[in-house]
DNA sequence: TTCCGACAGTGGGGTCGCAAT
DNA sequence: ATTGCGACCCCACTATCGGAA
């Protein structure tokens, strides 16, 4: 198949904002890659996914500045394209750069235009075609004559969607997709797309959003502690143990620590779901930052600078048990039973109170919050049910918007998002960072508008502004920082409305928001 | 007919490793 | 030694479509 048929239908899928649409034309494609063979299928659905197949290629948006001009005529096929990129990220050591843009360079000037444009919206990974994983999930369904459900569940269990599509569509009739989809199960040592969770505003209201706990009242919830880590999936087969990031990523040799705890286990095969957190002498969780830090490095003397422990909170499989369609309380049974050193802590009531204590007793511990869970769910890999509902402290500020950048995408030709600076008493404003979140269309239109009375300066992309209008700020917490001036940094900060009632002179010193950071 | 679940989009701060300067 | 880039941790929130109620 050529890069350029996808390319078309990627410019279809982006010109309709009908998902039916869309995916009708997702389903043609694939249809007609089934036809070229397993191979194209494989690529052609990556593509239409919005990735490449490669993970890290060595390019980002800033390499494919100074591209080629386009060819005028489509010749590249998916097999070229994807050996291109696959010898690219195979690159490394000195001059790697310069030979990975040169092989650059020369895919894009075989590229037409719209086949360009498509080729920056998989590198950058900002396709924005309106339709990713999930739509593309239901043109396989529909594509192979199979329930989308199926299709789902292969995804979520295979925790991709490249080898679902080629085994959906290289089978030869519906009956026989089937099939090959239900080959797709929970198999230890190949990760499943993690469950996540909605988000509450506090326990009561978590609790009212809960899924599946019926309308009969005083139904007990689970209330498991919020850990401010990083998401860890681990496998277990005998002594071979694997440990998967959120995002899948296989980080087993960066954690030894974790593969000790999860070997030292009463069971033979595992596949657990929890989060690994540093933590200081006293068991009390470290900054978000440190763990990060000793997370992310592969480094050995850094490495030991830090340890991470492990804790879970829910598990998939046991000694040749599959768990994932059986109730949270009867999965939690088990995991007090085979990994009972590193579970999360929890309380499980009928009670708003007691649940609601929990939450305070585990932020006044210094835990991020709580997860509020349905007793009777199953895991729900991959999705963002209903089922588990997060709760976190909530902090605001009266700040003052010293900026604003021009919006992209769908946001282009607003302005978007915001600078935020304290006020500093001994003058002037102290920037804690920015903002886009939290913005309705109409605080949109009217920021756009409000901050051009406001503009003093205008580089083309940031317009300075004259710092008088106030807004309020919601956020996380704060973190060290060494791109801000104060040394802070504000936490998915987000927007709750702007403030005309009050003067820039009445906005947030620096000094409150450095008395809200906890003590070291 | 209205409601609401799921999805895509729009970016935020921080961390590391690596190659180029 | 420093800098810039890419990749990937953490993430909140709104608008929209289309099936469910």
């Amino acid at each position: 198949m050529l890069l350029d048929d996808v390319a078309d239908a990627s410019a279809r899928v982006a010109a309709t904002r009908s998902r039916l649409a869309k995916r009708a034309v997702l389903v043609d494609v694939l249809r007609r890659a089934a036809a070229d063979g397993p191979d194209d299928v494989a690529i052609v659905s990556r593509y239409l996914g919005g990735e490449l197949r490669q993970r890290r290629t060595g390019l980002g948006w800033r390499s494919l500045t100074g591209m080629p001009l386009p060819a005028d005529a489509p010749s590249l096929t998916v097999g070229e394209v994807d050996a291109a990129f696959a010898h690219m990220a195979g690159l490394s050591g000195s001059g790697s750069s310069t030979a990975r843009l040169e092989a650059a360079r020369a895919l894009f000037a075989a590229a037409t235009e719209r086949e360009q444009h498509l080729l920056r919206g998989l590198v950058s990974g900002e396709l924005r075609q309106g339709a990713l994983d999930a739509l593309l999930l239901d043109a396989v369904a529909e594509a192979a004559g199979v329930p989308a459900d199926v299709v789902r569940r292969a995804a979520m269990l295979a925790g991709e969607t490249e080898a679902v599509a080629v085994a959906a569509l290289g089978a030869s009739s519906p009956s026989a997709a089937r099939t090959a989809l239900d080959a797709f199960t929970l198999t230890v040592g190949r990760p499943v797309r993690p469950m996540l969770a909605q988000s509450a505003p506090d326990v009561p209201t978590a609790v009212a959003q809960l899924a599946g706990t019926g309308d009969a009242p005083a139904v007990p919830v689970v209330v498991d502690t919020k850990l401010d880590g990083i998401r860890i999936q681990v496998h277990r087969d005998g002594d071979e143990v694997r440990v998967y990031t959120r995002s899948l990523d296989d980080v087993t040799a960066r954690v030894p620590e974790i593969v000790a705890a999860v070997r030292a286990l009463p069971a033979h095969t595992l596949v657990l779901d929890g989060e690994a957190l540093a933590l200081d002498a006293e068991g009390r969780p470290r900054p978000f930052q440190e763990t990060a830090s000793r997370s992310a490095t592969r480094d050995a003397d850094l490495a030991a600078s830090a340890t991470l422990t492990p804790f879970f909170f829910d598990v998939l499989h046991v000694d040749g048990h599959d768990l994932l369609d059986a109730p949270l309380r009867e999965r939690l049974a088990v995991l007090d039973r085979v990994a009972a050193p590193h579970v999360v802590q929890r309380v499980v009531t009928s009670d708003p109170a007691v649940a609601a204590g929990h939450f305070r007793s585990v932020v006044a511990a210094g835990q991020e919050g709580v997860v509020v869970k349905a007793a009777d769910a199953p895991y729900e890999a991959g999705r963002r049910g209903a089922a588990w509902v997060k709760v976190k402290p909530r902090h605001t500020l009266d700040l003052v918007v010293l900026a604003v950048e021009r919006g992209s995408g769908r946001r282009a030709g607003t302005l978007s998002n915001i600078h935020l600076g304290a006020r500093d008493p001994a003058g002037g404003f102290v920037m804690l960072g920015k903002t886009f979140k939290g913005m309705t269309d109409e605080m949109l239109a009217w920021q756009t508008r409000r901050f051009r009375e406001l503009e003093v300066a205008d580089d083309g992309w940031t317009v300075t502004l004259r710092p008088e209008q106030v807004v309020e700020i919601a956020f996380d917490g704060l973190q060290r920082s060494t791109r801000y001036p104060g040394g802070l940094a504000l936490r998915f900060a987000r927007v709750l409305r702007y403030r005309d009632d009050k003067s820039a002179a009445e906005a947030d010193t620096i000094d409150t928001v450095r008395a809200l950071v906890a003590p070291t």
